[in-house]
Parts: C-alpha cells; structure tokens; sequence
DNA sequence: CATGAATGAGGCTTCATTCAT
DNA sequence: CATGAATGAAGCCTCATTCAT
C-alpha cells in the first residue's frame, strides 16, 4: 500500500492513517494488519524508498567506463529518479527528517547505499578527500544532490544546466 | 519566550504547546498572549534564528583580508554557532522543512542571509561557478555547511579537521 | 442519538459536546462520527425537531371537516406535542435563535411547515388577512402559539382554556 | 459604556468581554469595575433596554383620545423604536432568552411594562378577552408585535402596512 | 480608579488504535 | 482476513476574571 506516497507527499506525516486507508482504497482498520503501527508504516516505507532510490543511482552502471563517468552516470540516475518521482521524493524527504524513523532503519537504509559508496571510494581515491572519512565524503554527496535537486524542482527549465553543474561541483570535491 | 527552543531540539515541532509554556514557567494560556497561534510562534522562532545564525556567520568579518579568507571567517562562525548552540540548530532544522513556515517568513529569512550572499558572489566571480545563478551556489554552500555540521555533530572530536576538510570542499567549488 | 434534546433543554446550546456524549452513554469522540461538529448536530437535531411538530400538527388532519376545524385540531395537536415534550420544545427554541442554524436548514425547515400554510392560506381566504403576505400571516400564527404554549407551560392547570383563547385570537384575526 | 449593545447584536451573547471593552474604548480589566461579573452586564442591559423600550412605547401617549387610539400610537411607538435602534433590539432579542438573565431582572423588567398593561387592560375592557388573564393577553400582543417587527426587518419597504396589519390583528383580539 | 498581562479551566475536535462482526 | 464504528487521550486555543503596577 505504498501509494500512502501520494498524501504524505501532499500532507506530510501528519497525514491521518484514514486519509491513508481511503487513498489505498483499503478500510481504515485494515491499514494495522498490514502494519503494526503507524511508525512501523513510516520505517517500512522510508527503506522501501531508500532502496529504491539507491537501486535506481546504480541502474545501468556503465563497470567498463572510467570511475567519472561512471560516477556521471550514477548522479545523472539519481536526478533522473528524483524528478521523475517527484512525490517519493517528497516523501523520503519528510521520513529522512522524522524521529518516527529507528536508527535501525537508517542503518538499513544507508546499507543500501553500499554499492554509490564503493563508487564514490574509487572515486575520491587521487583526489583531494582521500585522507577524510568516507563517510563524510558521502554526505557532501547527499548534501550537493539534494540541494541540486530542490534547485531543479524550482527551476525545472534548466534542469540539465544545474544537474551539470552539481556534476562539476561534485567531481571538483572527489575527482 | 524563545527559550521554546529546548523544547523543539528535543521533541520536535510535535511538542505540545502546555510543554512549551510550563518550560518557559508561564502558563499555557499566556503563550497565546504572545504568540497568536502555534504557527506564529513556530515563524517567529524561525526568522529569529536564521537572523541570529546570520549575523553570528558574519561577525568581525575581516573587510581588509582577501576573499577567501573572509569566505573562511564566515564559514568558522557558522560552523562554531551551529555547535556552540546545538539546540538552536536542530530547532531551525526543524522549521527549516516544516510547512508551517509561510513563504514570508522564508523570503524575510533568505534576505538576512544577504550578507553572505554578497562574499560569496566575490568568492565565485572568478572560479567555475561564476555562470551559475547565485541561488544554485548559496544552496550549495548552505549544503555543504549542513553536512559539515552534520558529520561534526555525531564526530566532535575532529571539529577542526572536518571543519576543515568542508571548507576545502567549498572553496574547490567557488573559488 | 436524539436524546441530546434532553441535555440541550436543561443547559442550552452552551452545552458540552462532552455532556452530551456522556447523556447518550458515547465516548466524547463517538459523537463526531455521527456529526461532524458541534454545529452540524445543532442543524440536524434542528430540521428533525421542526419536522416532527410539523407532523404532528398535522396528524389525523379531518380533511372532510370545516376550514375552522381543520385548524383547531392543528392548534389543538400542535399545543399537545409542545406541552407532551417540553423538552423538545426548550430545545427547539433555542435552537430556532441560534446562529449556528443555518440558512439552509431555516429553509429546510420552512418547507416541512407547507401543511400548516395550505391550511392557513385556505382559513385566511377570506378573512380580514386575505390581502398580507402569507408569510406574515404565518408569522403571526407562529408567534400566538408560542405565546400560547408559553403560558401554558407557566399555567398548566387551565392549559385547555388557554388553549381555546390563543385559539379564538388566531381564528379572530384569520378567519 | 452601553456601546456593548453593538457587540452583542453583531456576535451575540457569546461575544468576549475583551471585544466590548475594546469597543467602549476601555481597558479589559476596567470593564470589571463597572460590572462585577459578564452576567451581571446583561442583566443590567437587559433591563436597561426594556425600560428604555417600554418608555419609547408609551412616549407622548394622547390620554384624551379613545383606547384604540392610544393603543395604536403605543404601537407605532414600539415598531418605531425596535426598526430605529435594530441593535438594541436584536441585544435584547438575545438577552430575552439567556439564561444568564436572573428571575429578578425578569420581574424588574416586566414592571416597566406596567403602562402598557395598563393600557391593555383598558383595551381589553369590553373585548373578546376581557376574561382572559392579562399576562396572556400581554403575551399575545409581544408576540405579535415580535412577528411584525421580524416581517418588518426582513421587508423594510412596506413597514407602514405590515405594521397597520399587525396592528389591526392586534384590535381584533383584544378590542 | 485604570490598565493589560497573566492565568488556567474548559471547550471542541482529531486521530491512532482496537475489536466485534 | 476485512471492515468501520467506537474509543478516549491529547492537542490547540478561548476567555472570564484577577491583580500587580
């Protein structure tokens, strides 16, 4: 019942678990046989979305190209998934903020990010992050796709121009 | 009665209202005195803090030093306020996405942020960016600076070198 | 649950959504799935009074009988429902003064009244008011028998002569 | 700072004393040293309007002409006052039937329509309802003067001959 | 006597969750 | 397993009244 996308990316999480059931089209009560809690609706459907999301950056992962192409490739996935799911996003969004959110499930989610992180590693491995934690390197990462991302949304004519440009910033940090 | 602000780094912008007030030792009628409703306060908060987050980032700017080194000044006060006064920084976390925030108390909020703006037009005028619309780069910026924070916040033993390693990140893309 | 009529009749429209549940042994909360506010109850509770007094008015209407006749038993039925649920007739009036009614539900209610002014329109044919409007007519009737049911309450012992001489004042002026 | 008429007539009982104040021009706090309580400024506007009413009703009455003609000037003086001050008459339309209004102000104000019962006693005199108690008669005729200054208020352009026709319903029960 | 900030009880309403059918 | 009415705790906000200044 993941359509609960839609009126969280409307409503926030505020959105009443009924307003969710009608949506899906499923009765209200039915909604806790298939999770527990609402919480326990919100951590599934943040690692869903997570996964998805990191399973999309890796779509088609062009292995025989050189790492910044391939790196190209995984951000230009990421705002391809990000804009093209405009409501997912949202979602994920607000869940990423949400204390409703276990660290067990941040922890699962940021395993899924396993496959962007061996990625970015050979990237940044000449570069002039080698030294930081790669963890940090990710989150400048995150950080720069996410913002590029906003940026697109609000100004979607020049999509390819700013999707470019977070590129360059990025590859300018790890590359 | 900004001292509401413990109150949101703990429990978010969930908390109740009574919790808010008795924290403030007023009762909760009088929190409507001066604040007309959940809302205003949540909008008064939030333009008070990105106001005083502003201001602190910009304090004893060194006028006479060149770009990059007041690009630094800027980025150390910002980095030091956010973890100097961590709860004031998770409150305006939270009302950094909260949709309660009107768009004039956003617009209100980005034109104290004006200052920085200007230092940072000087410091990409001649670097990569210098085409990319002003707006794109301060989100960058302010990305960067929150994933810095972030990282700093759940690793304070390395404050400096990770203070460090984002303001590198920075400069690689502006400057 | 109807039976808010009671509470309503002792304490007024001021009375708590809470109080009222509790009469009709609910849960505060249950009274909202059966209205959706406060207001809306009012309406409801206010259209279905005004429905059953109109009906009973009319009941066993003789249709064979007079013109004079048909409106005593009107006058004679509508004196006993109001005097046999005083409850309903407390409720009834205070409602009719609220502002929570709304428009529509006045309208609503004036219709259920049709009856009672076909046999007016008819008693008045030609009588003294054959030329005012008809509404005013009504008005008037309303206004004696509300007098007259006041007093009533206030005296019941001579509730039949009471009764008689509201009765002749209207036929007076009507008939 | 009988200016509260306004508020009232506008927002009805339930009106804050903070709105009169505002309204007098006066300070919350010092609205309680003219009254000690909300409920006892209705009582005193309560009985304030009814006198002023019932002193409207009788004003300039032409004692050396017959009943009916002084009957009818009190009339006219009445629908007068009520379509003059719409106002004060819906204030006391509210007033009339709060509960907030004691028994004892009920009775002061009843008092203050002694003239008119006078009147009405004289008129009743050698009329059909010359055995009916006066109250009832008096009743009667508030309601019908109720009713036509309602028709009055809703259709302000043929006030003269709904007020005639009040009248004339009026003669013809008690005259 | 005027002021107006402070109080806190109380009202209406929402909503996650339960459970009998 | 689905349903949806019922629950009642909890939240936001209003407002008559008080009282220190």
């Amino acid at each position: 019942m993941s359509a609960a996308i839609r009126v969280i990316a409307s409503q926030g999480l505020g959105a009443a678990t009924a307003t969710i059931a009608k949506e899906a089209e499923v009765s209200n009560g039915s909604l806790f046989t298939y999770f527990e809690t609402k919480a326990d609706l919100f951590n599934q459907l943040y690692i869903e979305l997570k996964t998805e999301m990191a399973s999309a950056a890796l779509d088609g992962l062009p292995a025989e190209r050189d790492v910044r192409d391939q790196l190209l490739h995984t951000w230009t996935n990421w705002l391809r998934w990000a804009t093209s799911y405009p409501e997912k996003r949202r979602t994920l969004a607000h869940l990423e903020v949400s204390d409703e959110i276990t660290l067990e499930s941040h922890q699962i989610a940021s395993r899924t990010g396993a496959g962007i992180g061996v990625l970015l590693e050979q990237s940044r491995a000449n570069g002039p992050m080698r030294d930081a934690p790669l963890g940090f390197v990710a989150a400048l990462m995150g950080a720069l796709a996410e913002a590029t991302i906003d940026f697109i949304t609000r100004d979607p004519t020049n999509a390819d121009k700013h999707g470019h440009a977070g590129f360059e910033a990025l590859w300018r940090i790890v590359g």
